[in-house]
DNA sequence: AGTTTAATTTTGACAACTCAAAATATAGGA
DNA sequence: TCCTATATTTTGAGTTGTCAAAATTAAACT
């Protein structure tokens, strides 16, 4: 029984919830898993129900999910995947990075094997995708880097942009356009709590100023 | 309201079907339809009621069923991308012409149609696809060739293979091995009724013999 | 501790597809 | 014409995934 799409997508939710997540082995509350997957909570709990007795998941009534080691396996492969494919869609034929998530959503659940090792090896086994998220190995195994944020890094010191945690087509279109995305080589000039904000020098070293829940979706490196 | 998969795949069979009644306006008996998309009768029966609410199909009970001109559309635009992913998986990818089928299978139904487009583009707007079959155009017409068949060309002219009307692996390799496969130019040496077979020369001048229901699915043009 | 609030689970129902098997219609042969 | 074989349709039921709204539980706040 090969997991379904609907399957496919609770795990992967499942898995980025509890990426976020700094504490592992947390549980992921189900209102949160609802909302990931854009469903009604009871009809998260039904399936969640069905995911324990096929030993994808750890559930714990009124408390929340966990993957198991067989769901990890199973989210890591999906992700897998996903990246490969958003990596695919701009290196080989030539899509915006900003665009590129839309059709991964649904290619990922139909690619075979064969097709997705193909493509891995026309991309030279990349370890990252177009945002700079670690793609997993066929094994199902992930790097994961602990990177800053905007948030956290030094101030005034040049840092690079290495990824973004968040997929949605404006914001991408955003950084794009302030010259802020992934590889970009930046500075943050000021923090400002009261505002809510974060004062940067882009690429371009125009100053450019964001609100600090974008600020926390730029992981940096320091240079 | 975008069709389902499943509605595409019996669009995609009555299409398909209809092509190969070569009386076009033929009604396509249920049982046929039920066999080509695997399903029992009774469940094509139900799902051809709905198609036909829906305007996509004529439906004369215990007759069998048509494509309305909206359904025959849908179904040229399901095989435009069925086939323009094919000769992609085959040109770009470097995959087998051969196994290239059942990815698409899958992947026609999910692929935006701003990514087929750029397939197209890329691919210098094939006409046909790895076995010959014609693409369709963004707006569903498609150029239909009457070719001969192995059964029907002349004896001892050279003839060109130019479509397999066939997408099972095992009989796409065998063409491949005996050099028959599209664009090979060879030569129908003799027929038999009585045993049920082609004698030809193949793309090496070897001689091979197929039997007729095979001889039938190799399109050619005389030389 | 007692009570309001928020999250979670249950319940009953529905939509899309499917099947097996019974009922029915059509077509072909005596 | 009648009867039989074959194809088609109906019927009753199951699966997966979903929702809205009622019932319940846990959490939070006096």
């Amino acid at each position: 029984m090969l997991p379904s799409s609907t399957v496919e997508n609770y795990l992967k939710a499942l898995y980025q919830a509890e990426a976020n997540n700094l504490d592992k082995k947390m549980l992921v509350p189900m209102g949160q898993l609802a909302a990931a997957v854009r469903v009604a909570p009871g009809t998260a709990t039904t399936m969640v129900k069905a995911l324990a007795d096929s030993g994808l998941v750890d559930y714990e009534p009124y408390l929340g999910v966990r993957l198991s080691p067989a769901g990890n396996k199973l989210a890591a492969l999906v992700l897998r995947r996903h990246r490969l494919i958003e990596q695919f869609l701009v290196e080989v034929i030539g899509m915006s990075w900003t665009d590129v998530h839309e059709d991964a959503e649904q290619l990922e659940h139909v690619v075979s094997d064969a097709l997705i090792e193909r493509m891995d090896a026309m991309l030279g086994h990349p370890s990252v995708d177009p945002h700079g998220d670690p793609i997993p190995t066929a094994d199902g195994d992930i790097e994961s880097h602990d990177y800053h944020s905007l948030l956290t890094c030094p101030l005034g010191k040049r840092v690079k942009v290495i990824r973004v945690a968040d997929q949605e087509a404006s914001f991408l279109r955003f950084l794009e356009a302030q010259k802020l995305k992934p590889g970009q080589s930046i500075k943050v000039e000021a923090r400002d709590q009261v505002a809510d904000c974060v004062q940067l020098r882009n690429g371009d070293e125009r100053l450019v100023t964001i609100g600090t829940r974008a600020a926390e979706k730029l992981l940096i490196e320091v240079l």
